[in-house]
DNA sequence: GTCTATAATAAGATAGAC
DNA sequence: GTCTATCTTATTATAGAC
């Protein structure tokens, strides 16, 4: 029994972690990280400023937990993937705008100085960089339709990732983030229609 | 005799208004516009905090200024330009991290809710699409070489520069962005070899 | 586990002397 | 034009009661 409280108790402590991970998630994209107080972190959740110490000690140690539940949910494209999965995943996108601004403002902090995001992007940008020249191996080969490398490329099909995302999140009206890359993707040489090959052949 | 005092100290206070600017473009990029204090850019110039409000009354009269001077110095292009400007542009940028920082940083902070900036950032997108169009249109005519409109086309040119300059800022070792760029301008059917006709054909 | 109290700092802005 | 002094508000973090 007492164990089993324990366990409970851990468990409910580990939610109401998760809890405040996410009420950060929401702030920070309101307000940037240097922005965002503890204060009204904590009362999304219904605590307090001290409370919410209680769980996550500094300021920093709450973006760490923030900065690691985006590792879960946008996990780094693996060779399994394929081109077309990149395309879907920016329209799932453009379907969670709190959690793009959110990752937007602290990409755009994390350039400043002393940042303490900063070095998880610098790593995290190596390795997406070196997985998505992994997928577009796996689909091209060595050269691409127009002759690039994929080492060469990847890094453009990230900063297109990452551009539509701004100019998306500043005017959602004017720009379809979706339809422009797909539209980056045909330029890679990539045939629209050959997306799904099970699609009937469209009209 | 005293209407020239008054020039030369209306001269002089606007040397002090673009000292002070200039000033608040570095702090911006060291700590973000919400990082930054007005005390920190004061000290740059040898002021103090209600010194520098004697220039401009409040922060946000300040970010103003910054944004006006960027519009100086970064004309949004027009017809005129060729599309190998452009790469002549990245290179430029390629020298001046400091200035990509500070825009970068405003950018990124830009699409949290209420912030200063968020207005002028729009506008000024809605606006660099179209000039790109056009100096795609220009270029090329209604179709790219691959198949795209210019309209199309012009918001993964932004795209790609905006998208490149986080990479090269967090970790300029790995990422070539004026090389990235030149590659992009590959895919959208830009012969890289023409780019200047006087040249003598390379070997 | 969550609170109150509070320390320590820093911010933007105003008032008024010189 | 620039300063000192000061107000007001907000921040992160600590100490300790319950």
């Amino acid at each position: 029994m007492s164990y089993r409280g324990a366990m409970n108790a851990r468990v409910r402590s580990e939610e109401r972690r998760a809890e405040i991970v996410r009420a950060a998630l929401e702030v920070i994209a309101e307000r940037g990280y240097r922005g965002a107080s503890l204060a009204a972190v904590a009362e999304r959740v219904g605590l307090t400023q001290q409370g919410l110490l209680h769980y996550f000690p500094t300021k920093d140690a709450l973006l760490v937990a923030v900065l690691e539940e985006r590792d879960q949910w946008d996990a780094v494209p693996d060779t399994r993937w394929r081109v077309d999965l990149l395309a879907s995943l920016v329209e799932y996108n453009a379907m969670r705008p709190g959690i793009i601004q959110t990752f937007s403002a602290l990409l755009g902090e994390s350039v400043t100085e002393g940042h303490p995001a900063r070095q998880y992007f610098t790593e995290r940008y190596t390795q997406v960089r070196a997985s998505m020249a992994a997928v577009l191996r796996t689909e091209y080969g060595e050269r691409l339709p127009n002759g690039l490398t994929p080492e060469r490329t990847a890094p453009l099909l990230v900063a297109v990732m990452d551009g539509l995302q701004y100019q998306w999140l500043l005017d959602p009206q004017s720009v379809d983030m979706p339809g422009a890359f797909r539209d980056f993707l045909r330029l890679l040489g990539e045939d629209p229609h050959r997306e799904d090959p099970d699609r009937e052949d469209p009209d």
